[in-house]
DNA sequence: GGCGGGATCATCCAAACGATTGACCCGGGA
DNA sequence: TCCCGGGTCAATCGTTTGGATGATCCCGCC
């Protein structure tokens, strides 16, 4: 079997190197580099290429405290001449990070709480260009496919938007040229959509689902 | 100087192969176990000191996906007789946090963020019984301490928490064992101290001030 | 041409919320 | 000792929100 060679990008210290131990433990594997966030992820590639060692597998967070973030690293990296394939490797679970990892060209979506030999299973499947899924994803992906009702129009993810930043329904109107009638219809649908009956709850939701950002943020 | 025995607390084996690949780095340093959760900690601290091999500092993580929460355990482990250091090093920055942390007893707070150097040092103020706070964590008490005006009671921490998830006055008051009326009476207080003058825009403000964590997460 | 879904608006009513005022208890610091 | 701040509770009142119902318009699709 080809030897896989890696590069890792996380924004923590801490995490590299757990994740370079652990795979170190693993045969026909080893870390070409390291970055801390997207940019550099994308400059050590393109200087492993030039050295004629491409890198096989880009382990990558989604969450970077500074710099590029995951999603857009991805959609670059995936862009390059003889991509390397991007297995994503984060805390998070919700839908929308999920999604927007697929989209941007992600070949796979592990969670950090998986043990090491699913860690392992995963690199190698995508160094041979298969999906690999956790468990928790999979079971996750599945539900969404099959109760697509809970998709947003655009106007409402605005109007949630709106919300979520504290303006009341007449705020809300004012901003978005419509009646407080039509911003309360809105409202109506968005809640029967998340499962909720008020504002805060649809924000939380929202939130946890990746729907809208933080407020704030 | 004396050696050091560390006990790892973290959900992630990501995590845990991270820091003993860093903390094996250190002189004077040892790891002597690791728990996936807090019940396991305890444990693991009994078992140690029967072997006469007490641990002096504890590297916990507060969010834990399963089992007893960091701060729980870190109540629990101070409790102890002759119980070790507790430093917290966790992803999350804000204000809840901390103050919880800091009352279950921890003596120091650092971010998973954080150069191996920082972690390094954080590790032996530990178990110098000295507090050890990253930087980011200074800054945001200092910030605190300079605007005491800001300054929100554990209390209303607590219930601005609550009022996040989504929850009416009602329910917040159930799940707080006060009246609706002191719930009202502390939201006017939060109010009043954010700025603001209803709960959406309360949570947007705290989210964004890191005062409490983005809603669902 | 009809049908459905999204967006718009309106009215009515009950419940929840926010503002105000006033009060009590307790613990710690001046 | 007294005072102050935090936490607790209550009553009132006006405003906002949420639920229910119904209606119009427009666009894409069968």
């Amino acid at each position: 079997m080809k030897h896989i060679r890696i590069l890792l990008v996380d924004d923590h210290p801490v995490v590299r190197a757990g994740l370079r131990a652990m795979l170190s433990d693993f045969e026909g594997v080893s870390v070409a580099a390291e970055a801390a966030d997207g940019d550099t992820a994308l400059k050590e590639l393109k200087r492993l290429k030039a050295l004629d060692e491409a890198v096989d597998v880009v382990l990558m967070d989604l969450q970077m405290g500074a710099g590029m973030d995951g999603v857009t690293a991805t959609t670059r990296i995936r862009l390059l001449e003889e991509a390397p394939q991007v297995l994503i490797l984060t805390t998070y679970d919700t839908d929308a990070d999920i999604l927007a990892a697929v989209e941007a060209g992600a070949c796979g979506y592990m969670l950090k709480d998986a043990p090491p030999e699913q860690i392992r299973q995963a690199v190698q499947a995508a160094a041979a260009g298969q999906t690999a899924l956790a468990p928790k994803i999979a079971a996750l992906l599945m539900n969404r496919v099959a109760n697509p009702a809970a998709a947003l129009t655009p106007r409402e993810i605005q109007l949630l938007e709106l919300l979520a930043t504290g303006l009341s329904n007449r705020a809300i109107a004012k901003e978005t040229f419509i009646s407080e009638a039509t911003v309360k219809t809105h409202l109506v649908h968005i809640y029967e959509k998340l499962g909720v009956d008020n504002r805060t709850a649809a924000i939380s939701v929202a939130t946890q689902r990746r729907i809208i950002r933080a407020p704030g943020q």
